[in-house]
DNA sequence: CATACAGTCTGTAGTTACTACAGACTCAAG
DNA sequence: CTTGAGTCTGTAGTAACTACAGACTGTATG
């Protein structure tokens, strides 16, 4: 086995976290969560394998995709089955596609009423704060009501 | 004083709760966590006026345009001490207004990412699940990275 | 060989902003 | 008098980590 093949395939919780950019201590809580298995120990240390990696480069791309750990298990397990896995994976996709839209929007609402407001407050002289007024009014038109 | 006025100006949580759209036991939790002054109380019950209505509305506006419980905090000091807090309340705001944005920026790169996936999903008949296979490619381009 | 130092270990507590009880108490109406 | 709605305190749970404390190990250098 070569220098190169030993070191994707057997390294301690350090590397692996610099191979995947998931934190050592995410890591640790992941295999105490049953997110990942439990490492195989040499002496005190645990060692992992390049399909450690893969799994965890896996959950940190489901996860910056918004998926939560609950929906990354599941993703887990149905790549697992992976016959015909391919419609709930899909449907999973889709709900959560939903959900980041609706977000979105909500987030642009946001963005219209703060910059409206921030630009009130730029306008003019004014004995009260435009901005806090603007929040202390009974509804922000357009805001999440 | 009017029966209407005194409802204004007397509630109990519940009737507060339904006035502001906080939750009851939210509003017990503001109060330990010292959101809002501790509520005078009649007996065993807390009772609040239309000022302190007037401050939950307030704290949930803020809320809703994703402000931190810290900076709720920051805010209502500052529209306290009302002077010249102008300033200090629209570079919180500015600043709120850039965390948005980029938050805005993620999520429409999840959904494009997302949307992609669950196409590509409809697309075709493959051996493997094209939406598992992009996220376990080292990168998905585009994508918080 | 000693020692320093980086890396790792376990376990616990803190974070944010609530939410969900359990079990007791109060108040007004029927 | 009893029933029911409303309220009380206090604790624990949620999500997804993050941040220690304090001990131990493995390696490189003098």
């Amino acid at each position: 086995m070569s220098a190169m093949v030993k070191m994707l395939n057997d390294m301690k919780i350090g590397a692996l976290s610099r191979r995947t950019g998931c934190a050592i201590e995410t890591i640790r809580f992941y295999e105490k969560a049953g997110i990942v298995p439990h490492a195989r120990r040499e002496g005190r240390y645990r060692h992992y394998d390049a399909a450690d990696a893969a799994r965890l480069i896996f959950i940190r791309r489901a996860r910056e995709l918004g998926f939560t750990l609950g929906e990354v298990r599941t993703l887990l397990e149905l790549s697992a089955k992976s016959e015909d896995a391919c419609d709930e994976v899909r449907a999973l996709a889709a709900d959560h596609l939903a959900k980041v839209r609706t977000k979105l929007a909500d987030l642009r609402s946001m963005e219209r009423a703060l910059a409206q407001a921030v630009q009130n407050c730029d306008a003019g002289e004014q004995a009260t704060c435009p901005l806090i007024d603007s929040m202390s009014a009974p509804a922000i038109p357009g805001v999440l009501a």
